[in-house]
DNA sequence: TGCTATTTGATTGTGCACAATGTAATGTTG
DNA sequence: CAACATTACATTGTGCACAATCAAATAGCA
């Protein structure tokens, strides 16, 4: 059962008994899951994830959201912009505090809400997975997510 | 305890009932998470994954690395002439059927496997997971990769 | 054999992701 | 209150990621 081959790597250095490659791979499945269900919607995963946040919470600031999505201006920046061409959000300046910019959930942002909200079952349905699964994966990631940021 | 705010998304509309976004950002916290242990060797995660797979067979086509890694040609292509510039792969055209080029492992993309063996461990302990919950979870997410792949 | 269909990469264009740097506004400290 | 540090974004540059399109090579078939 040995590997003759000439370069042998560690059995760590496998990307089979790897847990990121999985994770990394996973991911970007469940994004291309995603894809046709906001296509309909004219958006990409990151700027759902920014209407998400902007259904529960009509204002945020910049700040705001980048530490709930753990990103940073270099990647909200221009995503904000081009949601504010489209008029789904609009961008202003806390007049309390100028560094500061204000997210507002724009009326066509406001309008896909109802649009979006058969999106995460429908992707549920796309993954057959079980309650207790999904539960447990979701547990599992959560946790991860907090420990590691 | 309901919420009286002035949006009330449903509940699977919000952030933290979801299984995608903890996998999202997840999957890049472990690739920063890398980043500091492969900037050692000058690679990114993408590049690091695709050494990994040729440290286990020395030459694959591009073709067969897009499937093992879930990634296609317009992805692979730009990143494989990268690697091919710093001469830590080559690349030529199959002579029996030149669509394909052959990717293969040259000199300088050998002699990284050994600087990177460390790199599974540390990153193992940076997670500060037990055994069993790692396995869980990898297995975890290898069957849903390979069901939704 | 010639014609069509498929396969394999390459190319183009858009949108993240993030490191590094810059800048204006706000805090803080002596 | 002036000097300095910090904060919140913006900008720049690089590298994925992927859809869409294209071109060349090969396979399959009438």
């Amino acid at each position: 059962m040995s590997k003759p081959a000439t370069p042998i790597p560690s059995e760590l250095l496998k990307l089979d008994n790897q847990l990121c490659f999985p994770l990394y791979a996973v991911s970007r499945l469940f994004t291309k899951a995603y894809q046709p269900l906001l296509q309909e919607l004219d958006l990409t995963y990151p700027q759902y994830l920014v209407l998400l946040l902007l259904w529960e919470h009509p204002e945020l600031t910049v700040k705001a959201l980048g530490e709930k999505l753990l990103l940073d201006s270099g990647t909200l920046t221009p995503l904000l912009k081009r949601m504010e061409q489209r008029q789904l959000v609009s961008r202003r300046r806390d007049p309390r505090d100028e560094r500061s910019v204000i997210i507002t959930l724009a009326p066509a942002g406001q309008a896909l809400q109802h649009r979006a909200e058969c999106i995460p079952e429908a992707l549920l349905a796309k993954l057959q997975l079980s309650p207790d699964e999904f539960n447990q994966l979701r547990s599992q990631l959560t946790r991860l997510l907090t420990q590691l940021s």
